[in-house]
This record gives structure tokens, C-alpha cells and sequence, in this order.
RNA sequence: GGCGCGGUAGCUCAGUUGGUAGAGCAGCGGACUGAAAAUCCGCGUGUCGACAGUUCGAUUCUGUCCCUCGCCA
């Protein structure tokens, strides 16, 4: 069977969204596309929880060990390379399907992003040493120059104030208003899948103790004598900890194990409340299903509500 | 059994010279357009161990009891 449309299977980490896609892609003619602004990275295998090896060559993910760790990469990138492997897709007679937990990766891909304004790196930098400067002119300068903008952002949110002033210094256009127009790709049907609350901390403490089993200190050694720990890649969640546990600024294994888990907990609940602004998300509750049952729920939606891909 | 320290939010603890209480962490809620596993914001009512006494009023003072931990037997 076929799905119409673009399937996004999108989940908080932990959730088992690898487990169902393999199985869902054992009854739909799909191919896998990796949706994780992490898992992009290669020699990050095991803090960014990949697929495994064996997994990955029983069903090969798109999108998945395309940059390294020290290249840059950001959701414009992403959403390129996504179109893309779309097209070559499609012209292989068959279908994407999107999986995974960056919501921002997501939204790129139904929503789309405004053009042309991309990151200029000395820009930022002197920015930044204005703010460092004198705490508080980018905010004065936003609010002069974009109010609106400024009202929604925090003043503590260095990273949004500079970046509208990038997007009004390189364009001349305001943020506010530049990223007003937004329609959906309507190609794409984004799917949720819920899991109770607590059944998520518990997977993602399991998880974590068996990254740890699996290597994630040495894996974590090995990337610091290749790359610097400010590397946004070193930033994931996983790394950043391990890196700090090497570098002694843990009391105890216990305590680092124990940061490394809730930082976890804490993102996952940024996912959940991420998929909280569609009110056009499918929800499918994953808790004491066969998976069987969920591939069904999921092939049910995609039949129902999506439309023909081949027609787009 | 005796002595001592404690018993306050899910946890660790602070505090109230008597007017029913607040921090950190956990937890919860939220924002989000080229760094997003990033970045940032908001939320604290709980039989103050139990019972009795003193008092206009007790979580606070007094007494008894229960429990934890420590020391001595």
C-alpha cells in the first residue's frame, strides 16, 4: 500500500517512534527520512540515540550522518536538503515519510520558511559585543526599529533579539512583518504520538542508563579530541553532560547521571508542549498498544485524511 | 531503656522574638522562522508529626506520646 501525502511522524524523544516506523514500514511503501536537527550529525551515534547499525541497514533513514559534528547546519539547511531527497523520492515511484522530534525541522517542512535572510556570522558577533557592551541597547534598538518584534521577545532572549536585528540590518525589512505570511504545505500530515506523561521519564531514565552502558562517556572522550566543546553540536543534550563529567565538574557519576536524565525529562516536555500550537496534528496514543495496532491507527489517517502524493 | 538532634511542599532545608510560612531542586505551564537536543519566560496551601495545656490567637511556648537519626547502656 501507498500512502497519500507526506507522512511526519513526530514524537517526544523516548516515545518508540524508531520501533513503530520500522514496523509501518513494512506495510507502507515508504522511505525513511530522519526529522532530528542531532541525528544529522555524524560520530554522534549513540547520545543522539540513532537507529543501530543493523537497524539502519534493514531500513535505511534519509536525512540521517550528513554533516560533521563541527560543520554548520541550521533549519533552512534541513529544509532544503528535505525538499530534495523528496524529489529524488518521488522520482523512484515512492513515498517520504518524516520521523522524528525537532519540532522547528517540522514546521520548516509544513510551513516553510520566509527567504533569504540567512545567518551572517560577524553580524552576530558584534552584536553580541554591543549587548556585552552595555546590557540592554539591543532591546532599545529592536524597539525602535521593530516594536513589534520587540514586545514578543524577552529582553533575556539574546539569541531572538539578535536575530531580528539581522533580518532587519541585512534586509531592511522588519521580522515582525517578514514572517507574517505563512501557508501550509498541505502535502504534508503531521501525526503525534502521545505517550502517558510518566511512561516517558520512565523510558527516557532507562534510556539513559543504557547510553551510558553503551559507551556514551567513551563515544563523548572521543568527539573532544576532534571538536570543541562550542560546537553547537557538543551542545546536545548527552554531550554537553558527559563533557562536563570529564572535565571533573561533577560530584559524583550519580549526579552527572542524574542532570543527564532530567535535562532529558525537560526536553522531552519542550516537544510535547511544542505540538501543542497545531490544532491539525493527528494524535495517536501509543500506551498499551500493540504496535500493530498503532501502524493500523496511523495507515487509517493517512488513507482517510491525506491527500493523493502523486498529485502534488 | 537513658540522653541528644530532628520531624515544615514530592525531595533537601530555611523561617515565624506567638498573628496559620518560603527558598533551591523536582514537577507543571508557556514562548519559539537560518544555533532548536538551542535559547528564553511564568507558576509555591502545605492537617508546619499527633494529642492536650497556656493564650483573644499556637506551626512557633509548655507537657505527653509517636517516629527518624546519633551517642550511651
Amino acid at each position: 500500500m501507498k500512502p497519500s501525502g507526506i507522512p511526519i511522524v513526530y514524537a517526544p524523544t523516548a516515545t518508540g517512534k524508531t520501533e513503530i516506523v520500522m514496523s509501518l514500514s513494512k506495510i507502507l511503501n515508504i522511505e525513511i527520512c530522519s526529522m532530528d536537527s542531532m541525528q544529522i550529525y555524524k560520530k554522534m551515534d549513540i547520545g543522539t540515540a540513532k537507529p543501530t547499525q543493523n537497524e539502519l541497514s534493514k531500513y535505511p533513514h534519509h536525512l540521517l550522518n550528513i554533516v560533521f559534528p563541527d560543520e554548520n547546519y541550521d533549519v533552512n539547511r534541513y529544509r532544503k536538503d528535505a525538499l530534495n531527497i523528496i524529489d529524488s523520492i518521488k522520482k523512484n515511484g515512492n513515498t517520504p515519510l518524516f520521523v522524528g522530534g525537532t519540532g522547528l525541522y517540522m514546521d520548516a517542512l509544513r510551513y516553510g520558511l520566509f527567504e533569504g535572510v540567512s545567518r551572517d556570522e560577524n553580524l552576530r558577533k558584534e552584536l553580541e559585543k554591543k549587548e556585552t557592551e552595555s546590557p540592554g541597547v539591543l532591546m532599545e534598538i529592536l524597539t525602535r526599529v521593530d516594536p513589534e518584534a520587540a514586545s514578543k521577545i524577552h529582553p533575556n532572549d539574546l539569541k531572538r533579539k539578535i536575530r531580528a536585528l539581522e533580518v532587519f540590518y541585512l534586509t531592511g525589512k522588519r521580522f515582525s512583518e517578514i514572517g507574517r505570511e505563512r501557508k501550509a504545505d498541505e502535502r504534508f500530515i503531521m501525526i503525534y504520538l502521545i505517550r502517558n506523561r510518566e511512561a516517558i521519564y520512565k523510558r527516557v531514565n532507562a534510556r539513559v542508563e543504557m547510553m551510558i552502558k553503551k559507551g556514551l562517556i567513551e563515544e563523548t572522550a572521543e568527539l573532544m579530541r576532534d571538536y570543541s566543546p562550542h560546537l553547537q553540536s557538543m551542545k546536545a543534550i548527552g554531550y554537553r553532560e558527559t563533557i562536563d563529567f570529564l572535565n571533573g565538574c561533577f560530584e559524583s557519576k550519580e549526579a552527572f547521571v542524574e542532570t543527564l536524565k532530567k535535562n532529558t525529562r525537560h526536553y522531552a516536555k519542550r516537544q510535547i508542549i511544542w505540538a501543542r500550537r497545531y490544532k491539525e496534528i493527528f494524535p495517536v496514543t501509543v500506551d498499551d498498544k500493540e504496535t500493530k495496532e498503532i501502524c493500523d491507527e496511523i495507515t487509517t489517517i493517512l488513507s482517510t485524511h491525506g491527500k493523493a502524493f502523486n498529485s502534488l
